[in-house]
DNA sequence: TTGTAGGCGTTATCAG
DNA sequence: CTGATAACGCCTACAA
């Protein structure tokens, strides 16, 4: 690999002036100039990064924080925030924290060791204290514990709306599965569905049951609760991923959605659509999350000015399949 | 953050001294050692990868390459591809190339300035003139055009093993749903679709139908197939989201999985299990794909032997409830 | 407009 | 066993 020597000597001028043509700073002749171009070109030259780092302290790397990549939830968002990293001349480090707060520690420390010039943290056990005070973070989907740069939607009144589109399809006794109490969204989530069914006269506190965002426990949780319940015509989940378990335990009943059940999740993530009854969901704009956070933490890097620090996206009513049905 | 020289200075030793213990290379006497470590945790010192990267030209990262980390497939292959690297020390950058060349040889070249150890590349548009020669690469789900190190999986013997179980399950008529043919994976599963119903008196080009890997042209494909074809009671489709695209599209005509058709996929993605008529596939072992190309990317890197270079997986038939039938 | 030289934080060689 | 010191490749005052 040719060095900025090489350039130079090849040029027939220092290193600075090569430094200079390389990062157009500074005054250079113009002929000066394209002599060091033409040697750049015969000699293939690229900059190395690494020593571009080691004098400026930055890398023009991200990290990317979260749970597991294999929830489908994150595909996109980390797409987002890879497309948003790439046109900026950044490049993204993908860390699965499975929740962990050793994993999410340990992967801190690496990021810092190798001077990752910010971190998005999509990630839930997160705490604060680990972070050195330095490095710039935007956080996804959590509260706002900290003044930190924040992107969420607007998941109270999502399942609001969701609970209320259960309603009006003509539900008549609604459950929700809600997920892991630790984290703000599914908290949000639940407060929106009591908010709108705390004054039916149906209900009681053992329609809600927990999952944990993900298929399987939702699957079993809602076989369980259809026992105890039979009467239950609508399910609200906590996040698509319970819906899906809800709609295969239901189907397993031998009940049939919507008919006998209407279910709606929370994401929109991609699956919602490839199942043969489509979900209806409240859409969280996922990619432009991922892509929003990304752009505030860049210039949150670049020093620029940050005019909001919290940003609550909208969320939308997508109904499809699964709630599909004549109001009764 | 502290470096090495304030930990030297603390500790009155020379820097070289520190660097020994943190290396634990050459002699260092015990009481001095103790003396160093201490001082390295006061200044709770961690030494920055960067400078050591720029001494000794290795950066413990790595660069995964796949089309699209948004398609259901390659999460998977990325957790394990993550999951090894952390085990060894090696952090993972993730790239997503869009199947496009252009950005493909962007990535390489970032990755190259990066000074990446090394590259996994699960992309098919790759060109090899791309790469320089220096930085080790392994190649997953693609031809060994080249002597790379290679890890694939029965492709083939997969695609046999998946049409005569749609024979043994009863069918009469089988179509393939294929993939680009660009692909040695579409290629290979088509010819051992041929393999097996080349023989048989029904077969006709026109049961081949051409996808691109993804749900929605599968889709479309498949209901035209159906309608130009009534009678076909099987189909192989040449991947996981085709298979599902197949499936709703036989629901849209209202044939019945697995009672009019029969259907099944390849890959084994975590989706099978999550739509609601779960899918028959040929199961590849994807994490096990990504992990042991991820440590035969390490050795490579490392210098070790890499007694094999062309690795073939085995595949297993899963049946599931899109093939489950009784046997007419 | 250009060049010299010191620094970024580590490693490694070579004397002591 | 330990300490100077020259790399690694680039940037940037400061001089010229």
């Amino acid at each position: 690999m040719a060095t900025i020597r090489d350039v130079a000597s090849l040029a027939k001028v220092s290193v600075a002036t090569v430094s200079r043509v390389l990062n157009k700073n500074g005054y250079v002749n113009e002929t000066t100039e394209a002599n060091v171009r033409k040697a750049m070109q015969q000699l293939n030259y690229k900059p190395n990064t690494i020593a571009q780092s080691l004098s400026s302290r930055k890398t023009k790397m991200l990290g990317l924080i979260v749970p597991d990549i294999t929830n489908p939830f994150f595909p996109e968002l980390a797409r987002a925030v890879e497309d948003v990293a790439q046109i900026y001349g950044y490049t993204v480090i993908l860390c699965n924290s499975d929740e962990k707060v050793e994993k999410e520690r340990e992967y801190l420390d690496v990021l810092e060791q190798k001077y990752i010039d910010g971190i998005i943290l999509a990630s839930h056990t997160f705490e604060y204290h680990h972070l050195s005070e330095k490095i710039p973070v935007v956080v996804l989907d959590r509260s706002i514990d900290d003044n930190m740069p924040t992107v969420v939607s607007q998941n109270r009144q999502g399942a609001v709306m969701a609970t209320s589109h259960l309603l009006e399809v003509g539900c008549k006794k609604i459950a929700h599965i809600r997920g892991p109490q630790e984290t703000m969204t599914a908290q949000e989530r639940y407060k929106g569905y009591l908010q709108v069914v705390q004054k039916q006269t149906w209900f009681q506190n053992d329609l809600v049951v927990d999952g944990d965002f993900e298929i399987t426990k939702s699957l079993e949780a809602t076989k369980e609760l259809l026992q105890q319940h039979p009467d239950i015509d609508g399910i609200f989940a906590g996040n698509d991923l319970m819906a899906v378990g809800a709609l295969k335990a239901a189907r397993q009943l031998g009940r049939k959605v919507p008919e006998d059940i209407a279910i709606i999740g929370f994401d929109n993530i991609l699956l919602t659509t490839m199942i043969e009854t489509e979900l209806s969901t409240i859409a969280q704009p996922i990619y432009d999350m991922g892509a929003l956070a990304t752009r505030m933490l860049l210039k949150k890097i670049e020093n620029k000015p940050l005019p909001d620090t919290y940003h609550e996206l909208e969320v939308t009513l997508v109904q499809r399949a699964s709630t599909q049905r004549a109001k009764s």
